[in-house]
DNA sequence: GATAAGATGTTA
DNA sequence: AACATCTTATCA
């Protein structure tokens, strides 16, 4: 029972995204938890041309500059909702995308957001208390030799940036 | 107002 | 390997 705060998010995009790996979401639907591990995820930032955010300030980037510790949920190629954690200080650009849960049929962005019935709605809802139905509280514990460093996925921009994280030897980590 | 591209998943 | 499918950003 302990919830991550506003300064585990308050750090370089790098850090949090590695940090990420072993801790549990949880989502309150109704009277239903769902709950899942984070085995996999990828790292945004804003001096990234693969960034929503890199272009300068849009409407659907703006979230990327708000404080740490917030949701920033996206729609992507019109069908499936990309989920992600806001990092940084207030005004500097930075998220960190979950592409993998620990849980079946979570193996990729848009299916664990399809289980955890995560929509637009969510965007920007903040994930250090349990108010918004959504937040994140301290798992397991990933010695650094079980993190793998790769390159991000499904981009084509700065696709070797070696910005992807995931737990050595899981199975629900998407794509081999 | 129109158009092109996109941090994906499913199907063949 | 191809496609389904629509929001967002970038023009005019």
């Amino acid at each position: 029972m302990s919830i991550l705060n506003r300064e585990f998010y308050k750090k370089n995009t790098l850090d949090v995204a590695k940090n990420l790996l072993g801790c549990k979401i949880f989502r309150k639907i109704n009277n239903e938890i769902l709950s899942g591990t984070i085995v996999e995820t990828e790292a945004y930032m804003q001096d990234d041309p693969a960034c929503h955010a890199f272009n300068g300030y849009t409407q659907r980037s703006a979230t990327l500059f708000k404080q740490a510790g917030i949701a920033y949920v996206y729609l992507i190629y019109g069908m499936y909702y990309c989920l992600n954690f806001v990092t940084e200080a207030e005004g500097t650009a930075g998220a960190v995308l979950i592409r993998a849960l620990n849980m079946p049929n979570a193996n990729g962005p848009g299916k664990l957001c399809r289980e955890l019935k995560i929509d637009k709605s969510l965007n920007e809802a903040d994930v250090t208390n349990k108010k918004s139905g959504l937040w994140v509280e301290k798992g397991i514990t990933v010695p650094p030799e079980n993190i793998v460093t790769t390159t991000r996925i499904g981009i084509k921009k700065a696709a070797d940036y070696p910005w992807r994280f995931y737990i050595k030897d899981n199975k629900f980590v998407s794509k081999l």
